[in-house]
DNA sequence: GCAATTGTTATGGTTAACTAGAACACTAGT
DNA sequence: ACTAGTGTTCTAGTTAACCATAACAATTGC
């Protein structure tokens, strides 16, 4: 069960965070079709926000067809955002990232800095790499295909 | 001359917008100090912004110690962020980064996988579970909560 | 059938963000 | 001194987000 957390002191609209964590759980494989909301009554408790707020989120997700809700039942996971990916390679993909992390911070940078990177990254247009880029990045698939043997770091 | 983009169709108000834009460019190395903003009636005609919301993003940034704004003579950057990184150590970091970025996008994530995977390691404590612990975690909460059937209807 | 739980709707009020237009105050260049 | 460009303030209005309260409707479990 996924437990929200709301922060009112930011200019975020409550409605706007749950959508978000709900969405972040389903990318992360965190929430899978069938799985429970907590009820509206719940979030109202739980996170100090209003019923129609809830609604509002859950009514949000029911449009994008990510939620089913049903009376007297509740709110379930329907749909899914993203996860065609192998759990094995996202979790290599995870494993990487948490070791550039890891440098990033060594190297002074703030969390900040790193999602201002990764925000400038994503940004760039695809498709304009260096042939360094490109050997490094046709190495990096090799590894991810074949895990075990693990070439020159 | 940093140039902005408004996005009003979300529900980030304009002024965020702005401020963001300009700590992710003194972030990037993008802006210097001493470096001049666009005057407030530029922003307001090339943003169709009002004037307000430009001086709000504007009085924000000072309050913060970012820039500085002289009467008559304009807007400049008078402060720094994060940036104290050697800039040859964060270019190494941005190829290392869109290495993965390639990698991941091969795996068919899309940029808003991403995002969520970058939220979440960032939000793990050093020393967090790997994903599988993670996984395994969130499914035996989910059988927890429903010991019997494998969904709704 | 009945009671409890759940999603849903309705009404009204408060606050903050944004807009609009105008005027003021300071500075730089001539 | 003058003019133009700059940041700044003011008043007033619109919109959206949120809250509070209450009632209604459908499902579940007994």
């Amino acid at each position: 069960m996924i437990d929200f957390y709301v922060d009112r002191t930011g200019s975020v609209p409550a409605y706007a965070q749950l959508v978000q964590q709900v969405r972040e759980a389903l990318r992360l494989g965190l929430l899978r079709t069938g799985d429970k909301l907590p009820t509206v009554r719940e979030v109202v408790t739980s996170c100090a926000v209003n019923a129609a707020t809830v609604l509002k989120a859950y009514r949000e997700l029911e449009l994008s067809g990510l939620v089913e809700a049903r009376q007297g039942a509740g709110t379930y996971i329907s749909g899914t955002l993203g996860g065609s990916a192998d759990p094995a390679a996202m979790d290599r993909l995870r494993g990487r990232l948490r070791t550039w992390v890891g440098d990033a911070r060594q190297a002074g940078l703030e969390d900040d800095d790193m999602r201002a990177l990764v925000t400038s990254v994503l940004a760039e247009p695809p498709g304009e790499l260096s042939a360094e880029q490109r050997a490094a990045q046709a190495q990096a698939a090799r590894e991810q295909q074949n895990p075990r043997s693990a070439g020159p770091r």
